[in-house]
RNA sequence: GCCGCCAUGGCGGAAUUGGUAGACGCGACGGAUUUAAAAUCCGUUGAAUGGUAACAUUCGUGCCGGUUCGAUUCCGGCUGGCGGUACCA
């Protein structure tokens, strides 16, 4: 399409608008302590998940969320809230590194191209970011404090009383040693089986390990000494505390299952002498405890294993090791297993039960040991099965369902003192029972596992971190940011101490001690940026108290509240992203530093964008769609308004080009209704608007038609239904262009709905549109409203329906009583038709909507 | 396996509190304008039956059943698709 073809000049305009707003830092947000702060206005704080900056650009999922916000921010704005909507990037990184190794360039250097590319791309499609606010979490003024909460970590420990975070320093005020300590640091050092991926040098989370291996990297496990953060204290926290947020409660419940809260007990049993300890869901089944199973790496295997079958328990842990986490679960669920010549006593009943080793039973989980009640668990009854071991009874099912495998609630039977009682009564007695025979305890286990936060890889912030005579400490705040080193070599070395072990000047800190050569995760930065956002340019704390107080609302609400407004993102960080930024959160907020307990109020997450094809865009299937080339094409106004008409924000939904071609032909028609093309082909104003003429009485249906979209409008921007907003703007356009004399100011009124969604081209048309306020920016000016006396009518259309069958419609005056609705829905003659030879038995009158003639 | 979400015309979708199913857009068809096309504008468009027509009737929101004067909406049971998770004791 040539320019000349363009159905209205955006490419012309677009561009203006962008400058202008950049020069005139039109969406700059006022901070407190700002000379043009206005503490009276109600703050609105709107977070977009800021982007990962990859080589490809931006796709078009990221501006359906970031358009949405855009609408919304700008909608607040018109109506007098101070908007905070930021953008900025999640720049470290494993891609970028492999990038770097693979093209030899710095890694600072391709993630700094990145961003000027994002930055481009994001700004020509005019979303209303106060660019001043960006923030970088590669920029070395973000790294010290990355660092510096790292180091709050560092010096906090978990208090099992208040459930709160508190600096360590009360710990050593009251005289515990440096070992007890360091026990009890939320970041701590722990030696434990690890992700290790060889083919890129690095330690994973766990979490991370499927997304790699799908790209082809290995990974494997291996017991390694790496930095653990204590998130696991904040388990209950971390369930509980969701309650009150805005959430969807599907990722309320993908967290609480992450999380994997499960009640019980632990039951102590003896074998030869060693305790070992058992996590149950079910002790009242404890009676029916017929073996005992330990995970092939639990700790005691070697020693109670008997001579007589120690060759076999050895090739069979040998086996276990070989073996991948695929070959292990998704693979193989037949069970395996060996015994291990031991027995165990059953602290209940004395009894003798023979001990297995089995991989069924996870190391991680529990104590890594489990006693097996065949009877009534589904594994164990396959296992036992297998291996004919003995199966007892212990649960008596209320209907006569098979007991075999039963794993309901019944009554409890050949449990001795048990016997009788109904599953929870015999819980809590059989807990009971174990404290007062000291033999267990009342107990709770989570899934979620302490979280795994050094990387070995050159890309990342380094530890604040000194180590001294085998001891780590703090590296003083005062020499925060600790950046790499400049490096030449920054390729993994392949051994778990990372790149920067090679950068031996560096190290060495002093004589005595050197420095820590790990990095931190990607989701370090990621995990607090929000914040950063109220305060960027902060030098002296990582977010002011005031901008802090401000920005989470607490001087007018409760810290019960989450400190970002509205948070909108993919649900791919529905667990980790979003569970680590509210574990640091409450840290930050147990120790003084932030007045809220939660960061994010309410979370939307927006719904895939699919390929023209029904799949999803990839490289491979070549369906995937480009910003760049929709704006070139429609322009970025088109491009905002197809994403947002597409659909319900948060479904997934396919791309159609012909759709972007439909509302594209939709904001031409905005454009025609302010101006025509003259002989020459020029935009001139329409002839037929009027100027605030009045000899022409502003037709009652255009104003009808005008108010109703303000209300609708105004409604569906607040409960992010964008596509029957613009629908409405649609019906509303479709009016206007039907009439002969259109008076200006509706068109402005109109334009002012369009505002957020479609910015250039409704500014560029108020600027010429010769209204009093043309001279003023629309995203300047107030939020138009509806008037309630345009929109009732005098008369009513009612449907009347024959027993729920529509059968007519009558029009009846706004004041109609029920009567007179009743009557004139009877003298219907198609209604008399139907009720005719038939009783009426009842008349229903919904007012203003229908009349039901229930007849028989 | 378990947990969650979804299912409406040829297509994307609308129906906000149980009250006219299919708004709005795309596509298709017919027409106006044009030397012609593009663009634009107007009309028709869930299916079937009857009628020259206005219109009327029946069916219709994945399937089966229930509650209700009335169900796309609420309840129970299925089927299909998508997402998460997986021997979690």
């Amino acid at each position: 399409m040539s320019d000349q073809r363009k159905p209205f000049p955006f490419a012309d305009f677009e561009s203006k608008w962008q400058q202008h707003w950049d020069e005139n830092k039109t969406f700059r947000t006022p901070n407190p302590g700002d000379e043009d702060f206005d503490a009276t206005k109600p703050k609105y704080f709107i977070l977009d998940m800021f982007p990962y900056p990859s080589g490809a650009g931006l796709h078009v999922g990221h501006p359906e969320g970031y358009t949405a916000t855009d609408i919304l921010g700008r909608y607040k704005k018109m109506n007098g809230h101070n908007v905070l909507h930021p953008m900025g990037w999640d720049a470290f990184g494993l891609p970028a590194e492999q990038y770097a190794i693979k093209t030899g360039q710095h890694p600072r250097i391709t993630t700094e191209q990145n961003v000027d590319n994002f930055r481009r791309q994001l700004k020509s499609l005019g979303f209303g970011y106060d660019w001043d606010r960006e923030v970088n979490t590669t920029d070395p003024k973000y790294v010290r404090w990355t660092q510096w909460i790292f180091i709050q970590l560092y010096n906090s420990y978990f208090d099992e009383e208040t459930k709160k975070a508190r600096p360590v320093s009360e710990l050593e005020a009251k005289g515990w040693s440096r070992d007890q300590v360091d026990d009890v640091r939320l970041a701590f050092i722990h030696e434990a089986p690890v992700n290790w991926s060889p083919s890129m040098g690095t330690v994973l989370a766990n979490e991370e390990v499927e997304e790699w291996k799908s790209k082809g990297e290995t990974v494997e496990r291996r017991p390694l000494r790496q930095w653990m953060l204590r998130i696991t204290k904040y388990a209950d926290r971390l369930i509980n505390e969701l309650d009150p947020l805005d959430w969807p409660e599907s990722i309320k419940l993908l967290q609480k299952n992450w999380i994997g809260k499960s009640t019980g007990a632990e039951v102590h049993f003896d074998i030869h002498g060693h305790e070992v300890t058992v996590f149950t869901t079910r002790p009242d089944t404890l009676f029916g405890a017929t073996y005992m199973v330990l995970a092939p790496e639990h700790p005691l295997v070697g020693e109670i294993t008997s001579s007589n079958q120690k060759e076999t328990v050895d090739a069979y842990i040998a086996s276990c090791a070989s073996k991948s986490d695929l070959e292990r679960g998704d693979l193989n669920k037949d069970k395996s297993g060996v015994p291990t010549g031991a027995t165990a006593t059953n602290p209940v009943n004395g009894e003798k039960i023979p001990v297995w080793i089995a991989d069924y039973v996870m190391t991680g989980y529990g104590t890594g040991a489990i006693m097996a009640v065949p009877a009534h668990d589904e594994r164990d009854f396959e296992f036992a099965t297998k291996f004919d071991l003995p199966i007892t009874q212990v649960v008596q099912p209320k209907n006569d369902d098979n007991w075999q495998g039963f794993t309901g609630n019944g009554i409890s039977i050949n449990s001795g003192f048990l016997d009788g009682m109904k599953t929870k009564d015999a819980k809590k007695a059989i807990i009971q029972w174990l404290r007062d025979n000291n033999k267990g305890s009342f107990k709770v286990n989570f899934k979620l596992r302490d979280w795994l936060f050094s990387r070995q890889r050159y890309w990342g912030e380094p530890f604040p971190i000194l180590w001294e005579d085998g001891n780590h400490k703090a590296v003083p705040e005062s020499e925060l940011p600790l950046l790499q080193p400049d490096m030449e070599d920054f390729k993994p070395t392949g051994s778990p101490e990372g790149p920067l072990a090679k950068a031996t000047d560096w190290i060495n800190y002093s004589e005595s001690s050197k420095r820590e050569t790990n990095t931190m995760p990607q989701w370090a930065g990621s995990c607090w940026y929000y914040m950063r956002y109220c305060d960027p340019g902060n030098t002296e704390r990582f977010i002011s108290k005031e901008a802090e107080e401000y920005w989470s609302g607490t001087s007018n609400a409760s810290e019960n509240n989450g400190m970002v407004d509205l948070y909108v993102g993919g649900t791919e960080h529905a667990v980790l992203h979003l569970l680590y930024a509210r574990f640091w959160h409450k840290v930050l907020h147990d120790l003084g530093h932030v007045s809220t307990i939660e960061p994010f109020q309410k979370l939307v997450n927006q719904g895939l964008i699919l390929g023209e094809d029904g799949a999803k865009m990839s490289k491979s299937l070549g369906n995937v769609v480009n910003p760049d080339d929709v704006v070139l094409e429609y322009g970025a106004d088109a491009l905002r308004l197809y994403e947002m008409f597409m659909g319900p924000l948060e479904q997934v939904k396919p791309w159609q080009m012909k759709g972007v071609e439909g509302v594209s032909r939709f904001l031409a028609k905005v454009w025609r209704l302010a101006f025509e093309q003259n002989q020459e082909g020029e935009w001139i104003l329409s002839t037929k608007l009027t100027h605030e003429d009045a000899s022409v009485d502003k037709d009652k249906n255009l104003l009808k038609v005008l108010h109703e979209t303000i209300k609708k409008v105004s409604d569906d921007i607040e409960r992010l239904s964008f596509n029957t907003a613009i629908s409405q703007m649609m019906i509303c356009t479709n009016a206007f262009g039907k009439v002969d004399q259109l008076p200006a100011e509706l068109v402005r009124d109109l334009l002012k709905c369009l505002n957020p969604f479609a910015p250039h081209l409704t500014e560029e048309i108020n600027s010429k549109l010769q209204v009093p306020d043309s001279g003023i920016m629309l995203c300047d000016q107030d939020w138009p409203k509806y008037n309630e006396a345009y929109l009732v009518e005098d008369e009513v259309e009612i449907v009347v329906q024959v027993n729920g069958k529509l059968r007519g419609k009558i029009t009846v005056t706004k004041d109609a009583t029920k009567e007179d609705i009743e009557t004139l829905a009877q003298q219907d003659e198609n209604v008399q038709q139907h009720v005719e030879g038939k009783t009426i038995r009842k008349i229903i009158v919904v007012p203003g909507r229908l009349v039901n003639i229930v007849a028989n």
